[in-house]
DNA sequence: CACAGGGGTCCGGAATATCGGAATTGGTCG
DNA sequence: CGACCAATTCCGATATTCCGGACCCCTGTG
């Protein structure tokens, strides 16, 4: 195939390495199963050639990209991508000034705490810190989530203007695991723009049932929404005067954090 | 070239993905500088002809393995590595029970304390708890150091043999920063032998200037050294009495982590 | 306004990574 | 022990990726 020859059909792949991509499925699919695979289950998952699977994984071993588990016959993530994470997340300097700010918060609330930036279309948790009550947590440092589950995400997109979030929310919206995540394009676009102006964000018992969420927006220098801390508790924990003083609260970190990263101090 | 063809002269790349390679060689390169770099960083760095390089950034960036920052014109390691590193960590079930553990030895003895375990031939730390005292920090969660660097290492190559640990050793030795590290081959051995032996390392003044580390082991069901505790203080709170207390704390927490990974109770 | 310089894309020929299949190894079970 | 199945490596032909260089675009500058 002569690049992107002749009829030009609609493919969106101008130029791109086949190996490279085919070496990042592999490290997807380990994220996807979340436990150790063997080189068979890479083939037929992603239809590579035997020969060629094996070179891959080959070379990804060497490089301690991932790694080869104790019964010999699998492989997971390796060590390799626990530093790479934790120097593009050191790189991040939101994130020297946010986490004292994260436990702070946590201290002065005794819940659990959440920072999260906007990672292309969805949310990414960057920092928690938790809750010392027995209580779950939603998710996990380094989870990804789309927008229609979390109050905070909310904030995140609300500097993009309708057009774009109908597009991106059409297209990365999906069920939660409890079924009670809002679906509806619309709903959520007003969502956006009432907790934007509003200036903080809440949701209970959406992402998860008996619990509810609190956020509030970051910003920096220009008045872009640049993170979103959140306070997450059980239901029996967010009524009445307990939820304006969550609410109180993360307004504050979040304006502290805002004015420590740039944003004028009004 | 046909494979190894010929002379076969004694390079060790017996079928390497070259693109996959090189797409690695950028993160790496990334990871050396700390810092956004440019293509044409990548182009003389690496020695990639332009277009090449400019296909695996776009491959690389298409799927948030680097992304570009605002200034437009210089990459960096982007966010699907952070989670990527998260799910490694996740899955470390060794993890999972230290956290607790490194917590609680933090606020028992208001020192610094970290989790790390070997990462083929270096020492990889994996928790880090830090002392409210405002003291330097050794080390960053995610940083790889050599096994002459710390006492903690010394454990955690324990398990090997003197042939394999001269050969490693005389591989991996590097000066410290402050040029205070052993750097002596035999030296080190004897260390790492009289460390396991005694059932806990220390170090003072050879990592850091004016800091100190005790660290104890935390073993499997089999007796192997599959982590090290450490706990970092300034010099003038490793002294006498205080310094016995320390010892005796990380030995005890260590032990405590044994047992729960399934070391026998002894 | 013309020019230089750097970032970035495009293209056809040529080197080479990939593919399918055969060969080899390793482990399991009767 | 030998047969069987799966996992892994080896190999040569060939389709693909990669290379070098031309080209474009933008910005700053003499």
């Amino acid at each position: 195939m002569p690049r992107d020859s002749s009829v030009a059909v609609g493919n969106a792949a101008p130029q791109t390495s086949r190996s490279v991509v085919r070496a990042i499925e592999i490290l997807d699919l380990m994220m996807e199963r979340q436990t150790p695979i063997g080189v068979s289950d890479v083939i037929d998952a992603l239809g590579i050639p035997k020969s060629t699977a094996y070179e891959l994984i080959r070379t990804l071993t060497e490089r301690r990209y991932i790694e080869r588990k104790s019964d010999g016959r699998s492989y997971f993530l390796g060590p390799k991508l626990f530093e790479l994470g934790m120097i593009y997340s050191a790189q991040i300097d939101l994130l020297k000034e946010a986490a004292p700010v994260v436990r702070d918060l946590r201290d002065r609330t005794g819940e659990t705490v959440q920072l999260s930036i906007l990672d292309n279309d969805h949310m990414l948790v960057m920092l928690k810190e938790e809750s010392p009550h027995p209580i779950r947590i939603i998710s996990r440092v380094g989870s990804r989530v789309p927008v229609n589950w979390a109050a905070a995400a909310r904030l995140l997109v609300s500097d993009f203007d309708d057009t774009v979030l109908k597009e991106m929310l059409s297209r990365t919206m999906r069920e939660s695991p409890t079924g009670l995540a809002k679906m509806d394009v619309a709903e959520v676009i007003t969502d956006i723009r009432h907790f934007r102006a509003r200036g903080y964000a809440s949701e209970l018992n959406e992402a998860n049932e008996h619990a509810g969420c609190v956020a509030a927006p970051v910003m920096d220098g220009l008045g872009h929404c640049v993170a979103a801390l959140s306070v997450v508790a059980p239901e029996h924990r967010m009524e009445k005067g307990k939820r304006e003083e969550l609410i109180q609260a993360v307004v504050a970190a979040a304006g502290d954090l805002s004015r420590r990263i740039g944003a004028p101090s009004t």
